[in-house]
DNA sequence: AATGCGAACAACCGCCTGCAT
DNA sequence: GATGCAGGCGGTTGTTCGCAT
């Protein structure tokens, strides 16, 4: 507790279950508004600023607390700091159920991650360039998943003629590692990754590549098969606002932890499709 | 089992903005 | 227009947890 200069009390530190009921209730009754009323009413000893910040980030319906950003997520991320610098809360508009703490902090993580693989590289004296990057497959923006109709086969159609081989390195610059100016930035056209060799995603088996290069992938991972197993997609970040609202989404948690963790820190930004 | 370390998360602080007076 | 206040936002720090040694 510590006192404040009208004699009242302000609390601190981590709430309580009873705290959190009772900044609920108000927030039934009252809306979530009037935050310093809150105290004022003798309601809690908080101050309105902490009130109003626990309910957005941990009580407000439809968060999504304990849960790990989806490969999505992740790149949406990536793609709208990129747009808005970092613009934490105009991100987290854009991805249902997370707070802009939620974003903050995981792009501190992230960047804490790439100060040390940048420090520990110098140290090395090395190229800070991984040379054994997977070899990633990056697909157009307008690719036009999960539908039949003809229009979306012709659509798909083109996208495998689109379709490229890139490999990690040649999409890296050396300066996006240069965490002087901050991360990467990526001039996000939407893009796609499928890695290979992992398991094929139901909805996903239609996308399989009969014509597939498998000289492409020789040094993926340096595996001594170098056919793919199957093909594995991440669905389209087209539609940000529209993260998170499905039901299953097509990229689960565990699926990103088959990827190098900082897969989206090497890429470069890709010319726009009218280059290619 | 103890310890160290990094990642993730929670909460606070200070500044800025918008609005009412 | 000046002032005060509430709320919003970004940066930072503290705490907890899980994992490796």
């Amino acid at each position: 507790m510590e006192r404040q200069s009208d004699g009242t009390c302000i609390k601190k530190g981590p709430w309580t279950a009873e705290e959190d009921e009772i900044l609920m209730n108000y927030v039934k009754k009252y809306g979530p508004r009037g935050w310093s009323s809150i105290r004022s009413m003798g309601l809690l000893p908080r101050t309105g600023k902490s009130c109003r910040l626990r309910w957005v980030n941990k009580l407000r319906p439809n968060l999504k607390t304990g849960c790990k950003f989806s490969a999505e997520e992740e790149r949406a991320v990536i793609e709208l700091q990129a747009e808005f610098g970092n613009k934490w809360a105009k991100i987290a508009r854009h991805l249902p159920g997370r707070t802009d703490n939620d974003v903050k902090n995981f792009w501190s993580a992230r960047r804490k991650r790439l100060d040390r693989i940048s420090q520990t590289q110098e140290n090395k004296g090395k190229d800070p360039v991984p040379h054994e990057m997977p070899m990633v497959e990056v697909l157009p923006a307008n690719f036009v998943q999960g539908s039949s109709s003809h229009e979306d086969q012709f659509k798909r159609s083109l996208f495998m003629e689109e379709f490229q081989m890139v490999s990690l390195p040649d999409l890296i610059k050396p300066d996006l590692l240069n965490l002087e100016t901050g991360l990467p930035v990526l001039d996000i056209e939407p893009i796609r990754m499928i890695p290979l060799d992992l398991p094929i995603l139901p909805e996903c088996q239609d996308l399989a590549l009969e014509s597939f290069d498998y000289n492409c992938v020789g040094m993926f991972n340096n595996q001594s098969e170098s056919k793919p197993k199957s093909l594995t997609k991440i669905p389209s970040a087209g539609s940000h606002a529209e993260l998170g609202n499905k039901e299953n989404d097509a990229a689960p948690d565990c699926f990103f932890d088959e990827f190098p963790t900082d897969m989206f820190d090497y890429l470069e930004p890709l010319p726009s499709s009218l280059e290619w």
